[in-house]
DNA sequence: ACTTTAGGCAAGGCGCGACTTGCATGTCAA
DNA sequence: TTGACATGCAAGTCGCGCCTTGCCTAAAGT
């Protein structure tokens, strides 16, 4: 079980959610060239899927397996830890 | 310039902004005190000293210095990045 | 059955971050 | 000014995370 701020802790794996939440349920190979495409990434399948496998662990990508194909999908929902620990608040005066 | 994800990613120091939270411009030696009785930790003053640099380096603790004290105050303005990066929704059907 | 396609597993290299140790700087009190 | 107090700087160790390489499993097409 990973933690959600070790998961958002490299900007591949905030890529991945950046293009997870443009479209959803996409492949592993569909994450990788898309990677490479929109952002110059020059990273191995194996590295990204690594990165999915972090993600997925964190519980911020849930996964569907159906025949050789596996699709993946963002979920936001342990987000609400980092926003609801700290109190969004002003500095006080000292 | 250190990255807020990198900054939140280490117990430690989301430790140190716990304590802020709950009362704001400790100077090093309160936080390492306070986190060694509350916390069980058992670190250097230079560990702290460092985990705070890397907090102020990310914008996350604002310092203030006084004669030889330098006093410590939690800034939860960068957590807005987190916050307004993804869209919080449910995830979409398939 | 054979090939292609999508993905998984495991070991190794490599760099960076966390922590310690030792010494230096600067400030306040007596 | 001398000593104690609060902090800063720098070098070094060590473990872990990121990435690669190589091989393996399984599903679909022909």
């Amino acid at each position: 079980m990973v933690h959600v701020f070790r998961a958002l802790d490299d900007e591949t794996r905030r890529l991945v959610l950046d293009e997870l939440s443009v479209r959803d349920g996409q492949t592993l190979f569909e994450i990788c060239s898309v990677l490479t495409m929109r952002h110059g990434l020059s990273l191995t399948r194996q590295a990204i899927s690594q990165h999915l496998g972090v993600l997925e662990s964190a519980g911020l990508v849930v996964t569907e397996r159906r025949g050789r194909s596996k699709f993946h999908y963002f979920n936001p929902e342990p987000l609400a830890e980092i926003t609801g620990r700290w109190p969004t608040r002003k500095r006080t005066e000292q």
